[in-house]
RNA sequence: GAGCGGUUAGCUCAGUUGGUUAGAGCACUUGCUUGACAUGCAAGGGGUCGGUGGUUCAAAUCCACUACCGCUCACCA
């Protein structure tokens, strides 16, 4: 560079607030990056060739806020966003809400009773409009959430699972399913959940384990020749017994089949039955059967043609179906009462504790019936037969790998999914009913006269459709489909999916169906699935619990970075994370130590001149540090494509903590406070490229902080931006990535730099052992072994050397011998330190406890003869020599080489100390 | 009943294809106002990898059995 430009190009220090504050910038940064439009795949910083990189994300539930499960999978999600956005490949991130149908109703009917009205009171027009508003409140408050925690979502393709477009795509989907056959209608036995008022699908049904009772009655035969003794859980069923059935091959009862029993509390007989189910060894081996209230019951129901009576109302009262004095009561009312009655009647015979399963509401854990009613089904089978085969032909990756266990078994033993729920808030399903011919109509758009004879006189079904009969949809109906839209074109499929197990098949199975049945592929090739956050008990977090913690508090406490690095750092594959609040303090410290890092080096820019890159003679500690960057950012790219998030972290902290804040910024302070200013510019510029390569690869983990330093940084000369402008990119946020190269490994210099370390930190302990304060200067002498590879490096950084151990600054302060020993006059008063291929003597024998000296060299001789021992035992093993690679036995060889020479010396040493 | 996961320092977790002295963060001990950081610096102590048996020259790492913890699925009245 010419010199004459030299003054114009001098360097001013630069401030950064000495104490590290996210609030001050986080909210500037964010908008920074909306303004310049980064967070979209039209940026235009991309590279043409790259494949687009397409994430949608889950769409937390208009129910609520935000919690730390959606802080934790949101943050990942921003990682791999920003990650593959500064590699160079057009990045979208889909944002969006869902309705929640049942959810969001329930929080809604809360709010509306608390202000003395009611649902049915209102009107469902009016109820669906105040929560149109509540959705909208809460919409707008998870996408002010989001953007507090830094994702860098591209919102002007946000989307809700009830726009328009999005319900064209469910209407398309139901009519074409009915179409194909694959959407029935039916009066089935369903999950009915009274409280909720719905019907629900199987798997939204949890099963708990409840302490109930086994009771046991008999059913007089009608002739009068004796009696049959059932037993249940719930005997309140037996108003709607249709049967009691026996083992087919049951000897006790063969001769009753055929025969007709009294239903005691009503006026009915009903016939005793032979059926395979039946098992002989359980109870009494007969069974009382109600087909209207119990799936297997049901089965038996159909194989003998019996009647179904439905002894529920929708509300889980008992209905007409039943004799008048249990009508209106509950079913626990209505136990107590039947047990009673048969008490009475005599019928009784006892009762017997016990634990069964018991279904539960996933949403109210209320008692889930199974009902009998009018609902609409998706015909499972031949769509799941389709996501088993793309999954079988490695279409789609779950990391961890395990969870396609869960996949692949939910599908293999799938069922039919009932898809009516009787709600208000959803997508009104598309069937109107003719009261004229009464035939249905099923259709795409809203009718107004039916479709078989033209009568006006249709009504739409009053349902609304399960919530993950959009949800299903989402990867294709965020993009515009059913039409054929550019974003359709270049974003589907999508590239990873990143939720939580307990949705893989509520949803993830499910998106797999809709996609290869509509569009004829997966809708996304890796799933990976993330851990689960718990409290520090390791109990779930939940709100009745009250260990919940607010993603947004920790945002304000310790800035969105910490939240993300820190969950990052602990996302391991497959693993639960604990977290208490203080947890985050990792994120929050490292994000400091960042902080303050580049504090340091822009304040001490006054007066340098930044050298460009590639005029720089890298020395040999620049080289250490480059091919510690380089490894560095090698060990980022596969914990990037493998999910490693772990990894990714403990990698960037490891650098940028451990080697270049605690060595290389360190060492760099011998040249950056030197005399010849030459040297200075030389180790301000490295320092200045170090951290603007820092930032960049740590961006993904660190948005903010490192954006913030960056936006600071002077500008680089040879720096070229991704719009192909020099000196940087307008945002890290766009700035490329770094990528590992060659030219930077120096495994050499990183051998003979990790001697150095191994000298320097020798020393250190020895000082921190005798309690030689940092600001006592010592005088030492270093003797290596002939040969020792790090000899002559030793030599060349004598000065550095000198620094960091706090060696005397006299000539005569450090003293290098290569040769076997050293004559033991030289080495009188001191004390000494030995590693693998060096010694060090400090002259510090006045200044410590000669008997501690003793004893430290006696434990670490007898801990390196017991080293000595194993290797021993190694090498005279026949076994070992035969058959063990010839380069470990060589290795095994040198060790023990090694630990002779230095047992040896130490011993030598020790036998000098006594003697003193 | 079936399947899956976990069991490694006081705590929370890493540990690639089996190969030297098993790592990290936090906590702990000691010493430091060392030209940015006490949310810091330097140094240190602390595990033989749940148990048993096996394969192997060699196992935290592979196999079998077993114990305990957790999760998921499952129609036995």
């Amino acid at each position: 560079m010419a010199t004459g430009e030299a003054d114009t190009a001098r360097l001013k220090s630069i401030e950064l607030e000495k104490r590290f504050n996210p609030p001050d910038f986080e909210g500037r940064i964010y908008e920074m990056w909306q303004e310049g439009g980064y967070f979209s795949p039209e940026s235009g910083y991309s590279d043409a060739d790259k494949e687009p990189f397409i994430i949608v994300i889950p769409p937390p539930n208009v129910t609520g806020v935000l919690h730390l499960g959606h802080g934790l999978n949101n943050s990942l999600q921003d990682v791999l966003i920003r990650y593959y956005r500064m590699l160079g490949h057009p990045t979208l991130w889909v944002p969006g809400t869902d309705h929640a149908g049942i959810a969001t109703q329930n929080v809604v009917e809360r709010m509306v009773r608390a202000q003395g009205t009611s649902r049915e009171q209102m009107g469902r027009e009016a109820f669906v409009a105040e929560t149109e508003r509540v959705a909208l409140d809460h919409k707008t408050t998870i996408r002010r959430q989001l953007q507090k925690i830094g994702a860098s979502c591209d919102w002007s393709r946000e989307r809700f699972t009830l726009d328009e477009g999005l319900s064209r795509a469910v209407r398309e989907v139901f009519v074409a399913l009915y179409e194909r056959g694959l959407v029935y209608r039916g009066n089935y036995l369903v999950n009915w959940c009274a409280s909720c008022g719905t019907a629900l699908s199987d798997d939204e049904v949890e099963h708990a384990e409840v302490q109930g009772a086994l009771y046991h009655y008999f059913y007089p035969l009608v002739d009068g020749s004796g009696r049959i003794e059932v037993a249940t859980t719930r005997p309140e069923t037996m108003l709607g017994d249709t049967c009691v059935a026996v083992n087919p091959n049951d000897e006790r009862y063969k001769h009753l089949v055929g025969k007709e029993v009294e239903l005691p509390l009503t006026e009915r007989t009903i016939p005793i039955v032979a059926d395979d189910y039946v098992d002989m060894t359980f109870g009494t081996g007969a069974v009382k059967v109600t087909p209207g209230h119990d799936p297997n019951d049901y089965q038996i129901g159909l194989r003998h043609n019996l009647e179904r009576v439905n002894i529920l109302n929708p509300d889980g009262t008992l209905g007409d179906a039943v004799p008048k004095r249990y009508r209106g009561l509950s079913v626990p009312e209505a136990r107590k009462r039947v047990v009673a009655d048969l008490q009475g009647q005599g019928y009784f015979l006892g009762r017997e504790d016990y634990t069964h399963q018991v279904g539960h509401c996933y949403r109210c854990d209320s008692v889930i019936e199974p009902f009998l009613s009018e609902q609409w089904f998706v015909r499972m089978q031949p769509l799941a037969e389709k996501a088993l085969a793309a999954w079988e032909r490695g279409e789609v990756l779950f990391y961890p790998r395990r969870w396609e266990n869960t996949y692949a078994h939910w599908l293999r033993e799938i069922r039919d999914w009932c898809i009516s729920r009787q709600l208000w808030w959803g997508h009104r399903i598309p069937v109107w009913y003719c009261a004229a011919c009464g035939e249905m109509s099923v259709s795409r758009a809203d009718i107004t006269a039916c479709e078989h004879c033209g009568s006006a006189e249709i009504t739409q079904d009053e349902d609304v459709l399960d919530t993950w009969f959009s949800s299903w949809l989402w990867p294709f109906s965020t993009l515009g489909w059913p039409d054929e839209t550019e974003d359709l074109k270049r974003y589907f499929p999508t590239s990873t999916l990143v939720t939580a197990y307990d949705i893989i098949f509520f949803w993830v199975a499910r998106m797999i169906m809709a996609s290869l049945e509509f569009l004829g592929e997966v809708p996304f090739r890796d799933i990976y699935i993330t851990s689960l956050v718990r409290d520090k008990q390791g109990r779930k977090m939940s709100k009745s619990l009250g260990n919940g913690i607010d993603p947004l508090e920790v945002v304000d406490e310790y800035g969105a970075d910490a939240l993300k690095f820190t969950l990052a750092f602990l996302s391991t594959l497959g693993q639960d994370i604990l977290l208490g609040h203080d947890t985050f303090a990792i994120g929050s410290k490292f994000a400091n130590k960042i902080w303050n890092a580049a504090r340091y080096l822009l304040m001490n820019l006054d007066g340098r001149r930044v050298v460009p890159f590639d005029e720089i003679e890298l020395r040999e500690p620049d080289r250490w540090i480059y091919h510690r960057l380089n490894r560095t950012v090698e060990r980022v790219h596969s914990g990037m494509r493998g999910y490693r998030f772990d990894e990714v972290g403990h990698a960037v902290y490891e650098f940028f903590w451990n080697d270049f804040c605690d060595w290389y910024i360190e060492l760099s302070k011998l040249s950056l406070y030197s005399d010849d200013e030459a040297e200075r510019d030389r180790a301000a510029s490295l320092l200045l490229y170090l951290l603007e390569e820092s930032m960049r690869l740590m961006h993904p983990l660190l948005p903010f902080v490192t954006e913030e330093i960056y936006q600071k940084l002077p500008a680089l000369p040879g720096r070229e931006a991704r719009d192909g402008s020099t000196g940087g990119a307008p945002g890290l946020i766009v700035a490329r990535f770094p990528e590992s190269s060659a030219d930077r490994e120096a495994p050499d210099v990183a051998g003979k730099f990790a001697a150095l370390q191994e000298l320097v930190t020798a020393v250190r302990t020895l000082r921190s052992e005798f309690t030689l304060p940092p600001s006592m200067k010592v005088r030492f002498l270093v003797r290596t072994d002939p040969g020792y590879h790090a000899a002559e490096f030793f030599e060349r950084h004598l000065e550095l050397i000198r620094m960091l151990t706090g060696a005397d600054d006299a000539e005569d302060g450090i003293e290098l011998v290569h040769s076997e020993a050293v004559d033991h006059s030289r080495l009188k008063g001191s004390v000494a330190v030995v590693g693998a291929g060096f010694e060090a003597h400090l002259f510090v024998r006045e200044l410590i406890d000669v008997e501690a000296a003793v004893q430290r060299f006696e434990k670490e001789i007898a801990k390196h003869r017991k080293a000595l021992q194993r290797a021993e035992a190694k090498l005279n093993s026949s076994g070992f020599l035969e058959k063990a690679g010839a380069e470990i036995v060589t290795k095994e060889q040198g060790r023990k080489r090694e630990l002779e020479i230095q047992i040896r010396t130490l011993e030598g040493h020790l036998e000098r100390l006594r003697g003193s």
